[in-house]
DNA sequence: TATTAATAGTCAATATATTAATTATTTGTG
DNA sequence: CACAAATAATTAATATATTGACTATTAATA
């Protein structure tokens, strides 16, 4: 005989909360899945897709600080200072204090940060429309809208 | 003068691509968001929303090999190596080679790891009731399939 | 059966993420 | 003005994730 029914029954009850049934895992599988793609289509430029989110921060708004960048994007401040060091290394930022609070970091784009405004955008596109395919638009809405209330409740 | 109104058109008309308002940041968002409720609700017990994951494969079906549970949950083996060594760690599992293929390893429960299947399911179901709260129960439903829909095609 | 393939798992290097502690600077208040 | 409180950023420690290399074992096939 296998497991005792009750155990099973039990498992049922709670399939809404179980992995790989319950929502908080199937966001997560999709976030990781959506990200390796995105990864791929990156790599030929030596970015990441934490990269994007900086740039596109930056691209709206040059010199952010790194709190500003963090807040835009609910990120960590102890997050972005590593984010921010490896795209100063990659050469697509640079650091500067601001002048008149010395507390502040400054994150200014370089030439080729800018640059890749006319290229990245489209790689994104790629993915999402990968991600999308066959899903009515209306759903697609319909999801990007759940998604901002789950952020709403839980920010 | 501000910036050239042809870069603030330029980024309008990506703005389905950029964050953050494209479906990848906004998933990625909801990932984290959820993972950090549900992180300060597991913080009582020292378990992480990823020991959830394995613990819901293995009250299921225990004594799955690494790779098995890797493939419940569409995570790489690598990871699972380091989930697992502090699964290990925390008595929560523990390994046993397969006496008729050496390759393969199998995970088993522990009493705790057992018992915390009457602990942890309602948990997880406080992260997803605070996070859908005012979510008609039908766009929740059509929220999952969507997510289905793209781990499909992403697959 | 002798080798080659393939499979299962781990390890090493790097990049997110989170919390807590620390430094530098500025603000607020007595 | 002096000094406590608040703010901005970084650092350290730990836990995911990803890729690529590596070991051990088993399967496939000439």
């Amino acid at each position: 005989m296998p497991d005792s029914p009750s155990k099973a029954d039990f498992l049922q009850q709670w399939r809404h909360a179980l992995a790989p049934y319950n929502l908080g895992y199937k966001v997560k599988l999709t976030s990781q899945l959506m990200y390796r793609d995105f990864l791929e289509r990156l790599e030929p430029y030596g970015l990441t897709p934490f990269h994007y989110l900086v740039l596109c921060c930056l691209w709206e708004e040059d010199g952010l600080s790194t709190s500003g960048i963090a807040d835009k994007l609910k990120q960590l401040g102890a997050t972005l200072t590593g984010v921010v060091d490896r795209m100063e290394r990659r050469n697509l930022v640079f650091r500067e204090r601001d002048s008149s609070d010395r507390r502040i970091v400054r994150i200014w784009l370089t030439e080729e940060g800018k640059q890749l405004m006319h290229v990245l955008p489209a790689l994104g596109e790629a993915t999402i429309k990968k991600a999308t395919d066959g899903i009515p638009k209306a759903k697609q809405e319909a999801v990007l809208e759940v998604l901002d209330q789950i952020a709403h409740n839980l920010l």
